[in-house]
DNA sequence: TACGTCCTTTCTGGATCCAGAAATAACTAT
DNA sequence: ATAGTTATTTCTGGATCCAGAAAGGACGTA
């Protein structure tokens, strides 16, 4: 079951899905031994997960206090964005020259499925139905599905580590749902895939350099401007 | 003594510090219990506190046999310093236009230190002596000072804590000294400083990204020729 | 002497236990 | 009733304890 031998790693990777995944509300304590009876461990590994997480900036520790998972500002989601474009850029860039025809084929499928995501996004935006968060999740998955063929081209763990951590940061923070008045934002982001395919089938690795800094900059715009659109309701406090 | 309030934070400060420094050999495996009496603490913080450099990537745990200090292979040396060209050509291009009069006086006052120290350190690598290696290390401080007043002006902390553990990956990696075959290296290095300079100076944030993208970039090249040349004798396996 | 088996030692991973800090509830005095 | 004070509860941080894995060594056999 666990690809680890070991229980705290094991924890924090389910903790760390749960709460990306929004499963845990930005704000909320850790109580450390309701964890460790969910987890039927003790409370030591479930603290050394803990400690993990909190390495990782997802929880924060508070002395004496508890623990407690870390809510963004809306600073940090911006910077989240302009080191993702800056990592997004060197890894296609470095990718570019390195794609197989299998690869190609791979970014092509995730393009595709991609497109077709959008195009239900945009439909369903038209007309709003509830429960309608669950697509954009699976829109925002397939866009990470498209630029995870590319980090596997790269090579470049480290990039691919760190680039993930920043896409953590928004993940969770807020549950949203499609908007009709975001349809060209939705637009732009497909086309820019197909932009970046292109570029990087024609080899040209700084174009697709580019493009795939524009890209994740504006997609940084069009979550900024969702965000604010829906829940100007009040950021939470630390 | 102790800035936070907690053990397992204080000591993965301290032994992250060490082992930066190079003080602990990468390989080394790092006994539990030695730790323990060594900080006057149980083994139940140090384990935290390990933890926690294992989420860093400065140490690894390997299953019931103890925490190794990480050494770094070439490839990943190399990426880390691909990935600190982005983040430095960020922060640099986003720190350029807020640069204040009295941050400009201090990265003059860094650059004019690193100047110093370079020629120090180009006069030692002419008539080599025993010992040399402090000054080295001085240099590569006075060199992070420089920077680190660009982080400070820039003010985007997510890029700051990146790119610092991205230095963090070939320190204590290796202890060398001064070698007179990489003067030109050396000069090389002292001139980009004084172009980023510059190029802040006059306030062309996207002269100074380039300048500053391609400076760490060199700098990475110079520590690969170093430590290419000096120690060949094979590299610690994993 | 070289190799394989078994036993001892050492050390990790995890569970349990204990002291002290925070939060909360109860109580008193104004 | 309300504000301040004290007791009680809860929970964290850390120490100690225990079971099982690995490493190392003694011993026997070829």
């Amino acid at each position: 079951m666990s690809p680890d031998g070991n229980k705290a790693d094991d924890i924090a990777r389910l903790l760390e899905d749960e709460i990306v995944a929004g499963g845990i509300a930005p704000g909320t304590v850790l109580r450390q031994e309701q964890l460790s009876e969910r987890f039927a461990v003790s409370r030591t590994p479930v603290r050394e997960a803990l400690r993990r997480l909190a390495a990782l900036g997802i929880v924060s520790f508070e002395p004496n206090r508890g623990v407690r998972v870390r809510s963004i500002s809306a600073g940090e989601l911006r910077e989240a964005f302009l080191v993702r474009a800056e990592l997004e850029a060197l890894a296609t860039e470095v990718a570019t020259p390195r794609m197989t025809p299998a690869d190609l084929d791979a970014l092509d499928a995730a393009e595709k499925r991609f497109s077709e995501l959008t195009a239900a996004l945009r439909e369903q935006a038209r007309r709003p139905e509830p429960g309608g968060s669950t697509l954009f999740v699976e829109w925002m998955q397939a866009n990470y599905a498209f630029h995870d063929v590319i980090y596997a081209a790269a090579d470049l763990p480290l990039v691919e580590r760190l680039a993930k951590g920043a896409r953590r940061t928004f993940l969770g923070s807020r549950v949203w749902s499609a908007k009709a008045e975001f349809d060209d934002l939705y637009v732009k982001n497909d086309l820019q895939h197909r932009a970046i395919r292109e570029a990087i089938a024609a080899g040209s690795a700084q174009a697709a350099r580019v493009v795939a800094k524009e890209h994740v900059l504006s997609s940084g715009r069009l979550i900024e401007t969702v965000l604010d659109a829906l829940g100007s309701g009040g950021r939470d406090p630390d």
